[in-house]
DNA sequence: TTATTTGTGTACCGACCGGTACATAAATTA
DNA sequence: TAATTTATGTACCGGTCGGTACACAAATAA
């Protein structure tokens, strides 16, 4: 007997969910209408529930999926790179060349989505995971601070967690002005002067 | 003969305006529905409309009033401190505080209005009022450094444009993290950690 | 007073919101 | 074939959106 029983999906899932994060990358949760999802899907609104559930739960999926795509795989950079002054300035200048990405919807999902934080329609669950996704940015940053520290790699003096909140600023204040539509060239340039703050010897 | 015929307003336009700038402030152009506007100003739609026009209108006049009564009052304390490094970190201080005061909404009108930005619904002109807050912080922060260098104050190798450009993205950096509920002392530990990227002698 | 001007409150407009009932289509198993 | 299971498309639900028509209230001018 066939594990499927019944008529077979006519769409790929994958590709539905990330036409979604797509739309909601752009224009956040409240700012996104079904009518959009069931337009940039080709999908209409039964489809769309029988396989992702309501708005808030194809929200959540497409952000999860805009982490793998996007937030882990710069982070996995973070670690990968020896040298870590190095490894924080590949890092920051990915995320530049990814706000503004003419292929991308342009800003950081999370960043832009984060505003709708507190308004009365947005489910509490969106904006924990926000919250979440925001923290864990900052958290990697600091990992990799507090690793280069052990390594003698960053100076004794310094204060990682710190550092960490600064770039995790900086990071988010480069989102703002990819979203306000800033150009790669610009967002580049604040990254250089950023890492001025990095801690002499 | 008198200046004012007919009936008279029976509301301070002001002080609604006030109401209808926390409404927008904390949730956006978007985010806000004219029944909220209503609630909060204690109005009912056609003395609302009367008075301010339609929800753009309304919007584009609360955000001007934003920019008097919070931005424009800290740039004048960017230009009266005297020694530029100071005037920038107590410009920035004031603003962590002012984006965390517990009397205020919470985060920038214009930071987390630009999340609105590029949605279907958004009016062009709102867009543009905003891109011009946003470049407008960015040139008063150029400029008091441009003034310091030629004072002396900033070290001849120093790139002001380049540094405003960063320091602006702290501020929008922090602004992010208001809205999704950090708080006073972390925004200030930031700020502090932001004044290392200020250039040695 | 009467006419005029302006503000207020109710009640409504068409459009869209997120979400779903229901009939039908297309696959499976028997 | 027939029975079952799942997906699709239409058409609709109550509610809210931004905006307004209209009757009435309250002031001034004559």
């Amino acid at each position: 007997m066939s594990l499927e029983r019944g008529r077979p999906r006519s769409f790929d899932e994958e590709a539905v969910l990330d036409a979604a994060l797509k739309v909601f990358w752009k224009h956040g949760f409240l700012g996104t209408s079904l009518s959009e999802l069931t337009k940039a899907t080709n999908l209409n609104k039964p489809s769309l529930y029988g396989a992702f559930g309501d708005k808030k739960s194809l929200y959540l999926k497409a952000l999860q999926r805009y982490l793998e795509l996007q937030a882990e795989r710069y982070g996995e950079a973070l670690n990968a790179e020896e040298n870590a002054r190095k490894a924080v300035e590949t890092y920051l200048i990915a995320i530049a060349r990814m706000l503004t990405n003419p292929m991308l919807p342009g800003g950081c999902f999370v960043i832009t989505g984060s505003a709708d934080i507190g308004c009365p329609l947005m489910p509490s669950e969106a904006e924990e995971a926000l919250k979440q996704a925001l923290s864990g940015t900052e958290t990697l940053l600091a990992e990799r601070l507090v690793k280069a520290q052990r390594q003698g790699d960053l100076s004794k003096q310094a204060d990682p967690e710190r550092l960490a909140k600064l770039f995790f600023t900086v990071i988010a204040g480069l989102a703002v002005q990819a979203k306000s539509g800033a150009q790669e060239d610009k967002l580049i340039d604040i990254v250089q002067a950023a890492m001025s703050a990095w801690p002499g010897k």
